[in-house]
DNA sequence: GCGAATTAGTAACGAAGTGTCACTAATGTC
DNA sequence: GACATTAGTGACACTTCGTTACTAATTCGC
């Protein structure tokens, strides 16, 4: 085993199709939604992750940004890559691989003649087993990324309630949170500032309308957490 | 901006080279290691990330894998992809395109006549723009990944002391932990058993050896945390 | 042999953070 | 006007965390 030595030079003789394929994110009624374009290849609707080949020279997430915004009519939010995709032939245009982004945006609605619609998380039409995986993985990095990163915000108008901001977070985290320990750590982190607005929405108290405007950068050396591991 | 459609079905025609390049990591003389091949184009001595196409078929986590053995002997503890990167030709093979992969291995000596070798991160020779760009990545995501995933155990050997678990925290954080705070959270995690093995290291107290055993998993739900925004 | 230096490991205290309950406030509905 | 509903806050108990200060077991220099 030892005399195995690494080529010096090997060149990347294999040539390959890609494509990006991009997760759109935004909640509506309650739930997370994806958006997935309309293609109907053999008469019966199927549905599909919004793609297309990377145009020559042309990065990951401004591709990603140009797909998103031919089926949303508007740019996201916020894009990140969520990785490479390689399971053979599963993908609708046969593209040997997948680069997956996922993509946020505040809840937007669509031109009725678009050929894209929204569809809740917990209710999917069939898609492409390798669409399927690159959603799946999309969802797993934004639920990772929703304490290390503004994520929630982006999912927002540019003003929202507390209980919007609150609500994003119990669809992202998959769980409910309790609203005085929510405020407390919201106020002592200085992310978003109050606006002179109330919005009264039916019954109930008017709530005020805040802003996401990040204040101070406290350098919060925490020690080690050991508890938040997620899998074996 | 409304009249745009998304294309029912468009082929991905363009034909591209694709590459795996690992960064294998490995704790060093007190600092993170990464693992180069050498590469001698033009008489001069340069240095690239371990690299090569992926067999058809093959998954890119499977590739690392046989890239990783090729140079370091052995397959790695952990592997993770860390995303694809696709700046124009500045690949060492001219690759199109590249899949980065994060391998991670205990602290192993190489045999002389591997054309690889150990380089600290904060000693690197110059490498290809992309390559350099992977490296940063891989070190971010180990960063990040650090109390997500029992990460740091794949750095050391089966039975290790509390401190040599200590200093690899601090090796992937970048930063110095409180003795007493480090074992008092790591008690609370049931993520580590002692063995009966003491370890004498030089001056100083014998050293208890502990192994990973992880025992019990509290489903620790706490709440929100707004404080861990790494950026803007 | 013996003290100094060095590394391992723990007890305990004060400060900060968190979960929870209970309350007040402002609106719509009947 | 009573009631349901949503917003927002105060306070208490409990946990967690950073830190200091200590004890324990070994090697090194003399």
């Amino acid at each position: 085993m030892r005399e195995r030595l690494p080529p010096l030079v090997k060149p990347a003789t294999r040539k390959i199709t890609l494509a990006v394929d991009v997760v759109v994110l935004s909640p509506r009624s309650d739930a997370l939604a994806v958006l997935l374009a309309r293609s109907a290849p053999g008469g019966r609707e199927r549905w599909s992750l919004p793609w297309d080949a990377p145009m020559p020279g042309e990065a990951f997430e401004d591709a990603a940004s140009r797909i998103t915004e031919a089926s949303l009519g508007s740019a996201p939010a916020l894009l990140e890559q969520v990785g490479a995709f390689a399971d053979a032939r599963r993908h609708p245009g046969d593209a040997d691989v997948s680069v997956g982004v996922v993509a946020l945006t505040p809840p937007a609605e669509l031109s009725s003649l678009a050929s894209a619609e929204w569809f809740s998380l917990s209710a999917l039409p069939p898609l492409a087993p390798r669409h399927r995986a690159i959603v799946d993985r999309a969802i797993t990095v934004a639920r990772q990324r929703v304490d290390q990163s503004p994520l929630a915000f982006r999912l927002l108008p540019p003003t929202f309630t507390l209980s919007d901001l609150q609500g994003i977070y119990e669809l992202l985290l998959g769980r409910r949170l309790h609203k005085a320990s929510f405020r407390r750590a919201l106020q002592a982190s200085y992310l978003v500032e109050p606006t002179d607005e109330w919005r009264s929405e039916g019954r109930g108290r008017p709530a005020q309308l805040f802003r996401y405007a990040p204040r101070k950068r406290r350098g919060a050396r925490r020690g080690v957490r050991f508890d938040l591991f997620t899998e074996g």
